[in-house]
DNA sequence: TTTAGCACTCAGCGGTTTTGATTGCTAATT
DNA sequence: AATTAGCAATCAAAACCGCTGAGTGCTAAA
């Protein structure tokens, strides 16, 4: 009866109530009464008393009801309050161990592969669809370039940072080009951007007031290629694992919202801003409107980490759900991962360093167990 | 009445009925019955004759009812013989030129991100989903192998094809190494593999009995890497656009096939040997059983055509959809788009090749509107 | 403050009826 | 012999209907 609006501090019970209907409406996608509430939790108190309680709750925006004689299910408001304070913290399965296992011990890849594994494990746990991105090398440092000559008329501009080789392009290149000018032009684009970030090469003012005439053609293109990286280059990298699990959920078992949410995942570019993990909090997690920006979205939540190399953002991954889900699981998930992926020897160098030394060339794909 | 089993001559008009009832069932994905095809088809005759003639073609195994009375829907056969002599050919419109000219102006890309284009256009003008992908490199031959150091223990083996630059991969070199040895061992390399198609070079026997010692291990990787194109790798250039769409066909509206559906999709790898092309003809179409493979495979048509470059076949792109689905407009499609490919300045070498004559050096990314 | 008790609500289920589209068959017609 | 009009028969889908039961809110007692 006494309502407090000005709420913030739920009473221990209101709390266990709340948090026991958050879990039940996670577990079953039901409406969750008070009778099953006094069963599984709280068999000391009556269920009228537990009914009363739960109208405060949705007084205080944390409970609705579907219609006026069924059960609760929590809000968004409730999803927020239950990740922050209520949320059960555990740990993997043996059985989830495994899984991330399988995928990791096998082949210790690119950037790119690692990333796609990820996501492969995770919405295989979880479950759920998962999304995984490869960040803007914006922050990546340049430690060297190099132009190659493949081909008659064709070069290939190598862009090497700390985090590893960027996606090389291939350009025309006049026949009459030496293979000595190749060499010089590598040189002295190295030694102009080397030590610099991306981003700051991208910045409007350039770095060199004055270039060599004879390379400033070079010079142009190299920029070009930088400057694609930071915008477009990225959307190409986004991967999705499993969205067929979309249709698992029941909550989107009525077939307009299953196909809205589908279609949101197949336009892959719309789902970078979403991904990007704006603080610098690890894990982010946003349900309902806290991730808003198109018109026709679908209500979900998503739930991202970052994953750290050398200390540097590579990449988001996470999963992409109904709000109703199983936050404590995937919060473990990805936290373990995050810090799985971050032990990896990862960038440049492959992982069986150490397993075949005397090997003086060793190619870092997935060829580790053959032979 | 008369019954006519050994078929094969339908009289004229058994087949503008048949003809009417695919177009019609294509159409409104409805039962079509006799009453419709005599107002839009054959107002000359009575429903009671088409009725007739329906019973007939019944008998023939062509057309089947859903139940006793309801009009007729066409069988997998009917489909079969409707894309081999009924179908109308068509011309792509106005405005389906303008969708494609959209994607293939704007951009002339790497062979990766050209089958992705292709994905694109062909899901947005046949709004279904749409798969390509990149086949292995068994064919491109050779021309170029280089190794170039990246850092102080990490090198970039580079092979190039008649077809353009495979995806390159990083390698551990020992820190000893020096550029000159690269460079030797570049030229060894290309003089061994250099002419050579992959799938000859992944042949059991070895192309040379003696290797320089000191090349052994460079060898070796290098071979390695070859061996990885023709299996692994292609597995993971497959490109889905518009899974979405998959929903918008009335006989996915059920949920379970639905999710059927795009649990196929999602284990791509299982979709390449039904998109594999497997005859030399430029445009398969594979009705209902005619790709079945897995248990839980669901019922679908699967229309691909192969693309050429330089007259060697570089990937397939087409179509994935129920057995109903708009032959006519699929098939002009992709036989328009295989075309349009095949004439674009790809592998290599960049489009604007004569846009800018004097550019020393242009870079063949996206980037030929700017500036 | 809690609880027992009771009336009230309403989604969902199962059954029945109605409707309407469409066929197959028969008998008449060309 | 081929076609057609006419008519009874069929059956999916929609509309309707009443019931059931889970669950609530409220009131009055503990």
């Amino acid at each position: 009866m006494a309502v407090c609006l000005f709420a913030m501090g739920l009473t221990s019970r209101k709390e266990k109530i709340l948090q026991a209907i958050v879990d039940g409406y996670i577990e079953n996608c039901q409406p969750v009464s008070s009778a099953e509430i006094k069963d599984k939790h709280l068999p000391a108190l009556s269920s009228a008393t537990i009914r009363n309680e739960m109208a405060a709750l949705e007084e205080m925006g944390y409970l609705t009801q579907p219609h006026t004689s069924s059960g609760r299910i929590p809000t968004a408001e409730a999803y927020r309050l239950y990740v922050e304070k209520l949320m059960p913290r555990r740990k993997l399965s043996r059985s989830e161990l495994k899984i991330v296992k399988r995928y990791f011990n096998k082949k210790v890849t690119e950037l790119d592969d690692m990333l796609k594994s990820t996501a492969k494990v995770i919405s295989e746990i979880t479950n759920l669809t998962s999304v995984a991105y490869v960040q803007s090398a914006d922050d990546a440092t340049v430690t060297n370039i190099r132009i190659v000559r493949i081909s008659d008329a064709s070069a290939l501009i190598i862009i090497v940072t700390d985090l590893g080789v960027l996606k090389d392009s291939t350009v025309n290149i006049g026949s009459g080009v030496t293979d000595e000018y190749c060499e010089q032009a590598s040189r002295f684009v190295t030694e102009v951007f080397g030590g610099h970030k991306i981003s700051e090469i991208n910045k409007p003012k350039s770095l060199v007031k004055e270039v060599k005439r004879e390379y400033e053609q070079v010079f142009k293109t190299v920029l070009r290629i930088f400057k694609n990286y930071s915008h477009e280059e990225m959307l190409s990298d986004i991967v999705l694992e499993g969205s067929a699990k979309i249709l698992e959920q029941p909550e989107y078992s009525n077939l307009q919202k299953a196909k809205a949410m589908l279609e949101f995942l197949d336009a892959k570019e719309e789902l970078v801003p979403v991904l990007q993990n704006s603080d610098d909090m690890n894990i982010s997690i946003k349900i309902g409107k806290d991730n808003e920006l198109r018109d026709g979205m679908p209500e979900c939540a998503i739930v991202t980490a970052s994953y750290n190399i050398n200390g540097v953002t590579v990449g988001n991954a996470g999963v992409i759900g109904p709000i109703r889900m199983d936050y404590s699981k995937v919060v473990s998930v990805l936290d373990y991962l995050s810090k799985t992926v971050q032990m990896l020897p990862a960038g440049e160098s492959a992982s069986d360093d150490e397993a075949q030394p005397d090997d003086g060339l060793e190619s870092s794909d997935s060829v580790s167990d053959e032979e």
